[in-house]
DNA sequence: GCTTTCTTGACTATTAAAGTCGACAAATTT
DNA sequence: AAATTTGTCGACTTTAATAGTCAAGAAAGC
């Protein structure tokens, strides 16, 4: 298990607001129900997202979130960069979530861990959120 | 959190036997004491490697384990794949845990987690241990 | 002022991973 | 052959992180 449903989540909640670009806010019921999301547990999300200068939101009748960047400027980097930001400094790489590693200044696996690290970046770096509205409409297939 | 202390242990464990490559069984013991890893715990994992066709294991007092094939011809690609192969038929793809994803057939970000479970495996299937070793010799450090 | 919708922090639940136990089975030694 | 050492195996417990919920409050619009 290596990419957690809180960023799948969150990754669906921004392409589900891209979507709906340029249509007013959307409501995080809406975006809940659309992407099959647990309506309180984005709630959690998507006010956590505010802090990633990707989306903002409006309060009342008509309120709602929407991207503040067009979906062919954002990357699935800038979104799973910002989600784990706060997780990144502990492990040995942030993708190796060794607090102590007893192996401090002398560790063979360091140059490969590394290495997984900046393809998995590359590939989320080089796709943008149009990238994946794009590929919706080619009607890709799962399996 | 990407990658469990399990496949780590098991990485490490393996290239603590291929450290000791040629000089008869090594003791889950020393293993251990070596990698820093609980002992109970990898008996567990040791005894689960032994399905991998990588080591085997003698009992008794010159008891241990030890590598049936070479450090260069094994890969951490090898480990993997073998430590994750019942857990790949459940998901999206092997990375990504949903088990029921509500998006069959129409799933605009497979092709994305495709890319980036193969570049894993990139990584993976071109790393030998005998490279990890050869970093320890170069005194590669960790930060 | 009433309704809708986001906001916030604290709270609970669930699950997978991590780690442990104890009785047993095969070597080796003496 | 008895004692010792070391791996075997299945069942068990613990832990920690993730996942998910609640309820009271605050802006926005009608």
């Amino acid at each position: 298990m290596l990419i957690t449903k809180k960023n799948q989540y969150a990754l669906r909640a921004i392409f589900e607001l891209a979507k709906h670009n340029g249509k007013g806010p959307q409501k995080i019921s809406e975006i809940a129900k659309a992407q099959a999301i647990p309506e309180k547990f984005l709630e959690v999300i998507l006010n956590q997202l505010k802090g990633s200068g990707l989306v903002d939101s409006k309060r009342g009748f008509y309120g709602g979130y929407y991207l503040i960047r067009s979906p062919e400027k954002i990357t699935v980097g800038d979104i799973m960069r910002f989600l784990e930001r706060d997780i990144d400094p502990i492990g040995c790489v942030a993708l190796v979530p060794e607090t102590n590693c007893p192996f401090k200044g002398d560790c063979a696996f360091f140059p490969m861990w590394n290495r997984i690290k900046e393809s998995i970046f590359n590939v989320y770096d080089e796709t943008t959120i149009q990238n994946l509205l794009d590929n919706e409409r080619a009607d890709v297939n799962c399996r």
